[in-house]
DNA sequence: AATGCTCTCTAACGGCGTCAGAGGCATCGA
DNA sequence: TCGATGCCTCTGACGCCGTTAGAGAGCATT
């Protein structure tokens, strides 16, 4: 073995080879860096989303990871897309039932990763493939109903809105007992000010699902109407 | 005049000393750090709102400020509810044109300052006073119209989703033309999968307003249907 | 055996929010 | 007049961030 024995200084490569790229890990691929950011993102949220704890996750160092994506947001917009993987519900109702199931999925999507709600912030529009799937179903259903030119403009923005924004409202809010209880109190002390939200608690809707049906009831009725 | 020629040191400072705090510029003070946090992220976006480019623009270092403010999600919560001072406009009319003219107007608000549409994604809740004198108008109004209970509170989320999503989808969706053909070409290549999309054009409302117009009155419409 | 490609590495840059603590300045009681 | 007190801004620094330059390992092809 002339080669080993000349090759000394590199046996301890072989081990570290070994680690690295053994067979029984598959390498750095796109799908393996999302899968792991969506599941970051689920367990800390997304300030705690960095590009060293992502590759840390992945047994890598940060700048290895942008061989495979250009920059961090690249990351964000993939992980939003990652969510609306497999098909949105299929047709099989009136309009409004399907445009109902497809909303409640959609939300039901945003709130299982929260942190979703916040990357169209960041002026990233959301047209990945996946998303775009369930948009093109939204307006697809909207315009068999009936909606042409800017009523259906109106009508897939107004839906939109309510199902992004309400999702959105909750995560923002999912704030302590604590500080429900002093943001009440403040609203208490000045309710000279206040008076309604006194008495009404803006803020802290204790039945988020039932809004998000009713104020869709609300805008789908005022759209039928239209019809 | 003993003390000047005893103190000749400080003759130096008494120049510097008529920079500082000289009754020529008034000291650093809260009103006077959000002034200059909302001019910087009207001119500059959000992305770069810095503690040290924003003391930069008062004339102090980064950490001065931190005598007045305890973080820089202070300084954000606080330029947010600064773009809502002045009242909400006063009540004169229908319940519904009181509603529309308090909700034209708070977009409004927001559409002139872009990037607060990005401080309530970051888990933020809006409860600055001014904004609260807003929905206490908006709530107010609804209860007058008979509002109450559920209905009462999901009135108001889709009132306030409705308002801060297309507000947050039109800020996010100012593209440039490049960006939008580019898009658009991209949902033609692909019209097997995206038919609707690619004949309606998501993404790409040439007309913010009459759509945020005509999906509020789609929502009216059915609030009004329920009283 | 040499070449070139794919992929991960080390090292570093400039910038960020924030903190500890020094020190200037005004005010006020002795 | 002087010393103490408290308000406010400073210097200097820490640890973290996204990202880049460029070296080099392993593999496939020639």
């Amino acid at each position: 073995m002339p080669k080993n024995s000349s090759a000394d200084q590199q046996v301890r490569s072989v081990w570290l080879r070994a680690q690295r790229g053994g067979r029984g890990e598959p390498p750095l691929t796109i799908d393996r860096i999302v899968e792991a950011a969506v599941a970051l993102l689920d367990e800390d949220g997304i300030d705690r989303l960095t590009m060293r704890r992502l590759a840390e996750r992945l047994g890598v160092v940060a700048p290895s990871l942008y061989w495979h994506v250009d920059t961090k947001d690249d990351v964000l917009d993939l992980a939003v897309d990652a969510i609306f993987t497999g098909q949105p519900p299929a047709a099989a109702g009136t309009w409004r039932d399907d445009v109902t199931a497809v909303l409640t999925a959609w939300r039901a999507a945003m709130l299982r990763h929260p942190w979703a709600t916040a990357v169209p912030a960041r002026r990233r529009p959301t047209i990945g493939p996946n998303f775009l799937s369930w948009m093109e179903f939204l307006q697809a259903r909207l315009a068999a109903a009936g909606f042409t030119g800017a009523g259906h403009a109106a009508a897939t923005w107004a839906l939109y809105n309510h199902v992004m924004g309400s999702a959105a409202s909750e995560a923002a809010l999912q704030i302590s007992d604590a500080e429900r209880r002093v943001g009440q109190e403040k609203l208490r002390a000045d309710r000279d000010r206040y008076p309604t939200l006194a008495a009404n608690g803006y803020l802290y809707d204790d039945d988020w699902d039932g809004s998000f049906t009713l104020g869709l009831a609300y805008l789908l009725d005022g759209l039928q109407a239209q019809l």
